[in-house]
DNA sequence: ATATATAGACTACACTCGTAGTCAAAAGGA
DNA sequence: TCCTTTTGACTACGAGTGTAGTCTATATAT
């Protein structure tokens, strides 16, 4: 299995992007990524660079147009900064970790009993 | 309140070790941290000024033994830093992110009804 | 065919991080 | 008092990041 790269912060708001739509060109990228940053263009294009050099954004060429796709997918990601995230700030404990979160955002009804399911399912 | 400073990965081992006992010399985290990692003893020294630097960490000096200790929480910082990975990573979706945390790691069965009981306390 | 706009490639630059070495001052032993 | 050891302060340095500018080759319009 090919690993999975590390992606940075504003990197990820790139993927994002690309995950919700792929293939689409920069100045697709651009427009989308212009209403919830501050970037320049070059920003955009710098971040997209740096993905295809990890190998996290591939890329088709079509007579002078280019169009960027991810090479991996968002489950594996977030399944591997949780993995990491989990393990350097609770060290490791899912319950701690899910306790806290519980504490510290709200969740509806619906989701409580949505989760609860989940609980269920898990036993 | 005072803003929690960005910590990196290599300063939360070294914050745990505060948060576990403190106030302490740089000779005992040194002792501590050479358990966990496979830092010299200039590393954690430089670690350690980083963090007073950034004001998360503290010392009091007494007659030349310099003891140091936290100034935020090992609470906070959790707080924030799961903030941010749950924003960065799930887009906010706590619902989510508990749901692929579920998949993603085991709990044991004691866990999952300590967790249905949070879960039923919070509605 | 020539001027212009476009877009990817290359360059830039300050800052953080991981990792660690050297210096200088003070403390304690001989 | 002088030497040695200790310890915090300062320095180092390559990789990664955030943010963005310039160059160059091609596509397009006139």
């Amino acid at each position: 299995m090919n690993k999975i790269p590390q992606i940075s912060e504003s990197e990820w708001k790139v993927m994002k992007v690309l995950w919700e739509k792929s293939p689409i060109t920069t100045n697709e990228m651009i427009d989308a990524l212009e209403k919830t940053t501050q970037w320049r263009p070059t920003t955009v294009k710098t971040l997209v660079s740096r993905l295809v050099k990890k190998e996290a954004v591939g890329f088709e060429k079509n007579n002078r147009t280019y169009r960027y796709y991810p090479l991996v997918t968002e489950d594996a990601c977030v399944k591997a900064e949780s993995k990491s995230f989990l393990k350097r700030v609770y060290g490791g404990g899912l319950k701690m970790m899910i306790a806290n979160f519980l504490e510290i955002e709200d969740l509806s009804k619906k989701d409580i009993e949505e989760l609860r399911r989940m609980l269920d399912e898990k036993k």
